[in-house]
DNA sequence: GACGCATTTTTTGCATACAAAATTTGTTTG
DNA sequence: CAAACAAATTTTGTATGCAAAAAATGCGTC
């Protein structure tokens, strides 16, 4: 994962990683104009390389393009997050199916470490760490499946949830199930059971999904705007 | 899908779609550089467009950008090759299984005489008729999975795999495996058995690895060029 | 003739200039 | 006052110019 962390040399690839965390951290607002001047202001450089960022955006799915009209940050409808989430189970699936063929004896301690960890954050009922585990974790997983195109693909597709900001603050309730889920998915990997584990997946992203869409709804219940719907990548 | 053959206003737009055709068809070989000069004289656009166009494509995965010297595109290693395979299975399967279970009986109907069509080409050993069945019907299952999403990131997957060029022309023995596959797969929709469907394409899947992972090595064995690997996307 | 180094040429990356489209503003008119 | 039209401004899209880096060329040396 080095190469994450990497700072790209070219100008464009600056503005891009800048540009994709301002999107992704919802500092710049689903349905938010992309202005060039503006951005070129802020980030100090040219529209070139700005517009080489948008491009590549627009690519990964964060911003859409508006024929002649620039790009806004986009904004999810109730079916986008639908069809994202669908996609995403999957991907997961397909990443604990094969991280319980593939991970190492070291990838598993260092899991259940973590899953350690989480569970002291559930305990005393600290979400900013559940929440920094809990992807910690989930990445694990998909390191442990040996498959850098899978991750690349995971990526790609989660970088559009994880901008609706989200912070899915579970209730009791729907916290303790999560946790559940958690020690399920460790057994199955402890055990190596790959079917196991796919399914644990597949059910944690499913209750994730129901409850981003309850929060969704609620949200924009009481906001002026009804809910965008439709708008994907073509 | 009208949406794929519009036509975008903006140059780079276009420029996209006809440089994105170059590396798919593979008239612009893998591991080829994208001279900036050469390619603007040949689309007659300036720089600006074109480079706009190559970063969209870099996020796609089908260049890859060097710094400070340009792009190149994509040259897909073994261990990159299995990699793709084994995300595109995981599409596949999910889309066979949305599939099953969305499929209207239009398009089953449609479906099934498609079958019958690639059946016919089959039995003439009508290779290239066979292909093109076979694309349409990958597609076929792949709209009645009713999840934009999964047809966006599988066609991204798809492409890279598509710039292989490998007509896998597979002897009669797996092409009659392939047939019967497919008679399976059908066999399958029609009962709307999704997890029996879901099985069949990731067991079809896995046979197409095989037998593009087989044509690779001998094509390779005679080329002075040693196999690529590791090269994926970051 | 092969290798190493300096110079030239090409190519890439970024900034800016210009044209067209969209948005905004202002004004007029009913 | 609202609507409609027109002018001005802003914004986007494309082309070009310029600097730095890389590649190619030429030359000298061994």
């Amino acid at each position: 994962m080095a190469e994450i962390l990497s700072m790209p040399t070219a100008l464009h690839g600056q503005v891009t990683q800048r540009l994709r965390l301002l999107l992704v951290e919802g500092r710049i607002a689903p349905g938010a104009k992309l202005n060039e001047r503006e951005l070129c202001e802020q980030m100090k450089v040219s529209r070139t390389p700005l517009r080489e960022a948008i491009k590549t955006l627009a690519a990964e799915g964060l911003v859409e393009l508006l024929p002649n009209r620039g790009a806004i940050a986009v904004q999810l409808g109730e079916d986008d997050i639908l069809n994202t989430f669908e996609v995403m189970a999957g991907l997961e699936g397909l990443s604990g199916e094969l991280a319980a063929q593939r991970i190492t004896p070291e990838e598993l301690t260092e899991i259940e470490a973590m899953h350690y960890e989480m569970k002291a954050a559930y305990t005393r009922r600290d979400l900013s760490a559940y929440y920094r585990l809990n992807a910690a974790i989930h990445r694990a997983f998909n390191a442990a499946a040996r498959n850098p195109v899978l991750t690349a693909t995971y990526n790609q597709v989660n970088a559009r949830l994880q901008a609706l900001r989200f912070r899915s603050n579970q209730d009791g309730e729907k916290w303790t199930r999560a946790m559940q889920e958690h020690d399920r998915m460790i057994e199955a990997l402890q055990k190596r059971d790959s079917a196991a584990l796919r399914a644990e997946l597949v059910a944690h992203l499913g209750h994730k999904r129901d409850v981003v869409i309850e929060q969704m709804r609620t949200a924009t219940a009481f906001s002026s705007t009804p809910s965008p719907s439709g708008r994907g990548q073509g």
